[in-house]
DNA sequence: GCCAACGTTGGC
DNA sequence: GCCAACGTTGGC
């Protein structure tokens, strides 16, 4: 059991696009350190869906894992925006994983709000420049931004 | 919309 | 194998 961190654009598909659907494989991941944490992902692993290119970046909710990694079929598609053409059929490049909706958090986890979390002090989240998109999250994080969303249903 | 920071590509 | 050029990410 892991815990990670993923971002959206919600321009291209938010929170509220993957509860509509219920879940969705998460493909066009085109960086090798993200694939990496892709592949080492397992059904049932946690997951903090995070807002980027909004006025308030932030962890917006929660979803879960829900397959292993298997390739991304994007990327034998000519037609599809994340084609690869230097990945092969037999030698795939880029893999996905399956993620179902869990959760809505009634406040967003600001960006800012995470900065000043000696929890993620290390965390390549609030370092500048970072381009991650995805990203582990260790289990004191996970629960510290637990307890604020607990907190604020009272 | 701007642009700093970063990852990738390709010429040499 | 270096590194300049390029494309992309994402905060602001």
């Amino acid at each position: 059991m892991h815990y990670w961190l993923m971002k959206t654009e919600p321009e291209a598909f938010s929170l509220n696009d993957l509860q509509a659907r219920g879940q969705e494989p998460w493909d066009g991941i085109r960086n090798y350190q993200a694939r990496n944490f892709l592949r080492s992902m397992q059904p049932g692993d946690g997951i903090f869906i995070y807002h980027s290119r909004v006025a308030v970046p932030g962890i917006v909710g929660m979803a879960e894992v829900v397959s292993n990694a298997r390739p991304d079929p994007t990327q034998f598609d000519p037609h599809s925006h994340y084609y690869d053409s230097g990945s092969s059929l037999d030698k795939p490049r880029w893999d996905l994983v399956d993620v179902a909706y869990r959760r809505s958090f009634t406040q967003c986890i600001s960006l800012d709000s995470l900065r000043n979390m000696p929890e993620f002090a290390d965390s390549p989240l609030v370092r500048k420049g970072n381009r991650l998109s995805i990203l582990p999250i260790t289990k004191s994080q996970w629960q510290h931004v637990l307890s604020l969303v607990e907190d604020d249903r009272q």
